[in-house]
DNA sequence: CTGTTAGCGCCTTCAA
DNA sequence: TTGAAGGCGCTAACAG
């Protein structure tokens, strides 16, 4: 049984043509006869032919893969973080159909500018950043054109992000216009961008709304949200409605709230920010920002494809509230 | 610059050897002198040297990569669901320091037969399958040794599960000991078998209490678990403890009971199975039978890594209980 | 439009 | 223990 696999050799021997064009058929070339390449592609068929990726590998000097790579610090912890697998999913619909695959490299926060040379060094079609602060994404970017920063990234290096300050505007002037009356804020990481744009949007609408901005600090993580909004009830015991910088975030809010007796919507509204299946999941369900992620992971990966980034290659995405339970109308 | 990349052929040259002896001392080969060997290793840190990997798999005839393969149904929907993230983080947890690395291929249920295929045609070290059904494990696992499937599968096919009867049995001891007096479960699809193996050890933990088996057919999402529950309290409402068929469906009881007035823990107490980062971000946080996904994923790759698979390689890894609020005593 | 001819970088016999 | 030499399967000039 064991029939060696079909080499182009093959192909060609059977369509009574050379290897060469047998591989120009194969690879789309147009200086073909339509006679020939129909003999070849049914040689292909009849033989059950499928490239061998390695070798095409190695002679074109570059491999068919996207390279997708995480920093996983506290923060991004694959594993556990719903976004990760949105990235992968909209890489992988795109990359659906074509015979180019996906790899991933996870890399620990302390040994990433090491591993990151490794992988710039080995990048196939391209790659795409997720977590890559901007400093070491600049770098990437200097040893390695074809590449993505998803998130906001340093400048010159292609990017695509949500429009953070736009949604938080969109979720403050929500719960505004839905007859809240002290909109409060649990802020991200001071230094993280996407947190940044969040909290300024924020600003902006409350000021915008003609009430003060009040904020804590917190993070990306159930913990912030917690002691977040602890620490916002024991100063504003008269909040009715809470904006927070990302689901997860939020979901410390809403065990605050809970354990404070306070119930959602009706006492408090809230909002989330990225729009993961934490927020149709959550009790109530909650209203959050969406962010486009697999979207996002599709154009960049592309893009990669079609090779058409450079540093101009810059895009901010809409991101709508997608409106439920938790900021109903009290 | 742009210097092209040095090989074996160059550091050979540095070393004052052959590329075969180079080649040799790289790939760990003892029939090297000690001196040599020590000369090549020099010249390939000064160079900087670092191997082709696609010359590689085109000489060796094999990829030096792990290929993950999901089926993606409407239930395990890659892109909202914690599990897959877990087995990556497993996968990679291995892999790292080793340059083998990680391709992933998400395959579309309709098409699953095809690709599948695909994919055992080109794989490389070895395959994890995950949700990939019984009968196509079989063939796939016919077409290609070298891999493992992550759940109960066909059997002949290598494969590492939880264990999933003990676990619903702990789940059900635990709340019966803890003083509840009437424990009902939210099943999942009665043709998946790790959902098989959570209702036997529900109903035999519950026989064993000396209770009747009260249970509610379900499915691994949200919605199971809510019209579950909702169908449960209509015919029990004396109930006060739930067995979820996993987090995700716990996530909907919550909801559930939320929404008909019951409070958790102090009215119902409530155990899911997985314990995903979900159990630990709902609220109140959810007691859940910990499935140790990276732990099994990691032990899948290591086998597939050293070659020990075979027909016989079948593990059934403990489930133990995780404990949190939603299941406290009244 | 098609065939011929070199490699791509590495591994692996086969001799020495 | 080491070197020489032949592929692995494919692409990409260069002729014809």
């Amino acid at each position: 049984m064991e029939a060696k696999k079909p080499t182009l050799e093959d192909v060609g021997r059977a369509a009574g043509v050379s290897r060469a064009t047998a591989s120009r058929v194969i690879t789309g070339a147009h200086r073909v006869s339509t006679k020939t390449r129909n003999r070849v592609w049914h040689a292909v068929e009849e033989l059950g032919y499928h490239p061998d990726l390695a070798a095409r590998a190695l002679a074109k000097g570059r491999t068919e893969v996207i390279d997708l790579v995480v920093i996983d610090d506290d923060a991004t912890r694959v594993g556990s973080n719903p976004y990760y697998s949105r990235v992968v999913s909209g890489i992988l619909s795109v990359l659906a159909g074509t015979d180019t695959q996906m790899r991933t490299h996870v890399i620990d926060e302390p040994e990433a500018p090491t591993r990151l040379d490794d992988v710039a060094r080995t990048v196939g079609v391209g790659a795409l950043l997720v977590n890559v602060p901007p400093a070491l994404a600049a770098r990437f970017s200097a040893r390695c054109d074809r590449v993505v920063s998803l998130g906001h990234s340093a400048p010159g290096v292609p990017s695509i992000e949500a429009d953070n300050a736009a949604g938080a505007i969109a979720a403050v002037e929500h719960l505004y216009r839905t007859g809240r009356r002290k909109v409060v804020a649990v802020h991200g990481k001071p230094n993280n961008s996407c947190a940044i744009g969040r909290r300024s949007g924020y600003s902006l609408a409350s000021v915008e709304a003609g009430h003060e901005p009040i904020g804590a600090e917190g993070g990306f993580c159930l913990e912030a949200g917690v002691t977040g909004t602890q620490e916002l009830l024991a100063a504003h015991p008269d909040l009715d409605g809470i904006f927070a910088a990302c689901d997860l975030t939020a979901m410390g809010v809403l065990r605050a709230l809970n354990e404070s007796g306070r119930r959602v919507p009706d006492d408090v509204a809230l909002v989330g920010f990225d729009d993961s299946f934490l927020a149709s999941v959550a009790t109530p369900a909650m209203t959050s920002v969406r962010q486009p992620v697999e979207h996002m992971a599709a154009m960049a990966t592309r893009a990669l494809l079609t090779g058409e980034t450079s540093a101009h290659w810059q895009h901010v995405e809409p991101a709508p509230l997608q409106i439920r339970r938790s900021s109903a109308a009290a």
